[in-house]
DNA sequence: CATGGGATTGACT
DNA sequence: GTCAATCCCATGC
């Protein structure tokens, strides 16, 4: 059944049970996979789990117009908007009724460089995706893709490429809340210079 | 229906 | 280091 394009088609998108799994596995597993939207493509190197469980989820308040996403089946993307300026991209986890997410927080970019340059009006890569804000601006991903598929949508994460093994991790506190801060429950490749914020000098 | 608070970023002192 | 921009939505009257 070998198709003729076979050698130019992309990675399958992860499947949806890798997402319908405890949201600190996945975030974990996340590191590393890469993101592909609108002819663009960046590999995960910072992500964030949260839960229904403690207060920082959106989820915590329960079953709501915004929530309703991270209540519904995993592996689709929930996208919000954040200080009336910034789309953030998460994906949902864990099983269907279960409130949970990771925060897609910072990429090495990949492909379409060129058009991320243009999306974000900066000249070097590493500024493209080294926030949450900044990835989904250089993606081009907005609010309309909330509750879309990551799998078959028009976001896409694939496993790692080959010959870019899973990066070591470095776990540390989640950034920007004052709800439940202390949990490290951010997840970061050891060493990446597209992280969104350098880490304090403890290691982990 | 009015209000207040962000899972941020970029510009500025 | 400080701070404003800007809008969705949860909450409370």
């Amino acid at each position: 059944m070998a198709r003729p394009e076979a050698a130019a088609a992309p990675a399958p998108a992860l499947p949806a049970e890798f997402y319908a799994r405890p949201v600190l596995e996945v975030a974990r597993e996340l590191v590393g996979c890469v993101v592909r939207h609108d002819g663009c493509a960046g590999a995960i190197v910072e992500t964030e789990a949260y839960h229904e469980a403690e207060p920082a989820c959106h989820a915590h308040v329960g079953l709501t117009a915004r929530t309703h996403i991270l209540f519904g089946p995993p592996a689709r993307a929930y996208v919000y908007r954040s200080y009336g300026i910034h789309a953030l991209l998460n994906a949902v986890c864990e099983p269907e009724g279960v409130g949970a997410a990771v925060l897609i927080r910072a990429l090495e970019p990949l492909e379409g460089l060129e058009r991320m340059r243009r999306r974000r009006g900066l000249e070097r890569p590493e500024d493209f995706c080294s926030g949450p804000g900044k990835l989904t601006q250089a993606l081009g991903i907005e609010l309309e893709l909330n509750g879309s598929d990551l799998v078959g949508g028009p976001i896409a994460i694939e496993p790692p490429p080959l010959g870019r093994p899973a990066p070591a991790l470095i776990a540390g506190p989640r950034i920007g809340i004052t709800k439940a801060a202390e949990l490290p429950w951010r997840f970061c490749a050891a060493g990446s210079r597209s992280v969104s914020r350098p880490w304090p000098r403890r290691a982990a």
